[in-house]
DNA sequence: GCCGTTTTCGGCCCGACTGTTTTCAGTCG
């Protein structure tokens, strides 16, 4: 670990030292604090090493005296005193229990305290004797749950969220084209690049003077590197890319056309045809040039030969940001702050969309909270050049149990747009779940339908729904579905944007941001979309300010 | 451990669900 460290890996360790801290039974709101820190120091708009350099730490909220000496030490140390006699207390597998759903500080304890189990490993183990029954608190249907968190684990284990996986790979690249100044057209492959909502292999590629073989492929920690010559980058590339059903319809194209493709290069009989980047390689083999993001061997191929590959949207199409959080709600920014981050993005709009009542936990906003709000939207459009940019007020309702939505239709009609999502019971059956959303949508005043399946990726599975009776239902009655941006989320998964598209569907890529921080968000839904293949045309937040406050004026004569 | 005072202590997001209880603690969103 390189120090001093910077806000992401600080945080980390704020975040162990709270876990430790309640598995050693210390009150959890001190625990809490340490969380608190941890996540307002990753909202901020400065970098750890400029708020320490400057004396700032203090200006953080929930940064007090004792945290920020720690922080200090943390960031450029790489440990703290506290940390290492908590270190010693237990073994770091311990904590990976927390990781399990169900499981909570006092759970884990009772398992490492009464029943001595210290890992995952350990736990599987027990649940599948029965042991955790010899436990008072703890039973049988624990541990069937146990056993099913335990295989969605080792399902998912090795993958990455694609913000981390970004992170790591850009450190990576920064490493290599310190350490090899040679090196040119460093670029992060592998699932990444392909867009993929999680990566499994972390894969880079780099062009070199002269590598023996052409291509290379060197290991250097879990980053995989191809280095080729200049003669065979297309080829290292695209190998890096991949997927490998991509690549095995390529193969297939190029044998058919009398051609060899491999991973060492493209050839014609004896004769071995340049291929300096993908585009030439895409041509030899007559085809145009295949985005990254379709390469998943889904009839690709068969497009493109046809001339059919769809139009791909991409980040500069993006003409406004909705769905955002502010601190009226849980958010770390102000309605003020957030809009004009999202001005200086080069957007042209900005919709707001709190948590609403029935969210108490993340301060959903109550009737008055509203009317505050609203006012000082109002306040802020006349600050601003009503051509050049505006803000619209929106909310994003929950959906109860019931399929209403979580305000009364009079103060519904005072938004621009409400976003609907469901955030409690998930459990519900499929069929109940879906008559659920379903009510939601034939709700006039539902303007967007919220992450959709409600997975957390890596975290939790989705909740049971028909996906294909949701989206003909958003179809006929013209609510957006959106692509929730968030690495967490990215959902509607992209496997459904063709068929969204198909059935109708007008799509939507919104942040879900929690603060400043979070708009850049947006690029991991475009991403998506484009894997999905959707274009501009269908999507809301790429219509310009005009047509967008039209198509919202026209939704609402509607309702 | 932080924070805002009813300003140096006392409260800290809070309601619902779940499982293991037999009246509630732990977990989650």
């Amino acid at each position: 670990m390189d120090l001093p460290l910077d806000t992401a890996e600080v945080s980390r360790l704020l975040i162990e030292i709270g876990q430790r801290l309640e598995l050693c039974g210390e009150i959890p709101f001190k625990a809490r604090a340490y969380y608190t820190a941890a996540e307002n120091l990753l909202a901020h708009t400065m970098p750890l090493a400029d708020l320490v350099a400057q004396g700032k730490l203090r200006e953080v909220p929930g940064v007090g005296e004792s945290l920020m000496e720690k922080i200090v030490r943390l960031h450029k140390t790489g440990t703290h005193p506290t940390l290492d006699y908590l270190r010693e207390q237990m073994p770091a597998s311990v904590l990976d229990m927390l990781e399990i759903p169900g499981l909570g500080p006092k759970k884990v304890m009772l398992l490492h305290y009464t029943l001595h189990i210290s890992s995952v490993a350990e736990l599987e183990e027990a649940c599948k004797a029965g042991r955790l029954r010899d436990c008072k608190g703890l039973g049988g249907t624990l541990q069937k749950k146990i056993l099913e968190s335990i295989e969605f684990l080792r399902k998912t284990k090795g993958l990455s969220l694609v913000h981390v996986a970004d992170e790591r790979l850009r450190e990576a690249a920064d490493r290599l084209a310190a350490s090899r100044p040679a090196l040119r057209r460093i670029v992060l492959a592998g699932a990444l690049r392909r867009g993929c909502e999680l990566v499994d292999g972390l894969c880079l590629v780099a062009e070199a003077p002269a590598v023996e073989g052409h291509v290379a492929v060197e290991t250097r920690q879990d980053v995989r590197v191809y280095v080729s010559d200049a003669q065979h980058y297309g080829v290292a590339l695209l190998h890096a890319t991949g997927n490998p059903a991509h690549l095995a319809g390529l193969r297939a194209r190029a044998a058919s056309r009398g051609m060899r493709l491999t991973e060492k290069g493209l050839w014609r009989g004896d004769e071995e045809l340049p291929v300096a980047d993908e585009q030439a390689l895409y041509e030899a083999l007559r085809l145009p040039f295949i985005e990254p993001e379709l390469r998943e061997g889904r009839g690709e191929i068969e497009l493109a030969a046809k001339g059919a590959l769809p139009a791909l949207l991409c980040e500069s199409d993006i003409r406004g940001i909705l769905h955002c959080h502010t601190d009226f709600s849980d958010g770390h920014n102000t309605l003020a702050e957030m809009a004009e981050a999202v001005r200086t993005r080069g957007c042209r709009y900005f919709g707001v969309a709190d948590h609403s009542q029935s969210a108490g936990y993340a301060g959903g906003l109550k009737e008055d909270d509203i009317r505050e709000q609203h006012r000082a939207v109002g306040r802020l459009n006349e600050k601003y050049d009503a051509a050049a940019f505006r803000v619209f007020k929106g909310i994003e309702s929950d959906i109860r149990d019931t399929g209403a939505l979580d305000y009364p239709d009079a103060l519904l009609k005072e938004f621009d747009f409400i976003v609907a999502s469901i955030h409690s019971r998930l459990n519900l059956d499929k069929q109940a779940q879906t008559a659920r959303i379903l009510a939601a949508v034939a709700n006039p005043h539902t303007t967007i339908l919220g992450h959709i399946s409600g997975r957390l990726l890596l975290q939790r599975e989705a909740y049971a729904i028909d996906t294909e009776e949701v989206l003909k239902a958003c179809a006929k009655h013209g609510v957006v579905v959106e692509i929730n941006a968030h690495p967490h989320r990215l959902d509607l998964d992209w496997r459904w944007h063709a068929r969204a598209l198909e059935l109708g569907c007008m799509l939507g890529i919104n942040p879900d941001a929690h603060a400043v921080t979070e708009l850049d968000l947006m690029r991991w839904g475009v991403a998506v979309a484009r894997k999905g293949g959707v274009p501009k045309e269908r999507v809301l937040n790429c219509m310009d300010l005009s047509a967008f406050s039209q198509w919202l004026a026209a939704r609402k004569r509607g309702r």
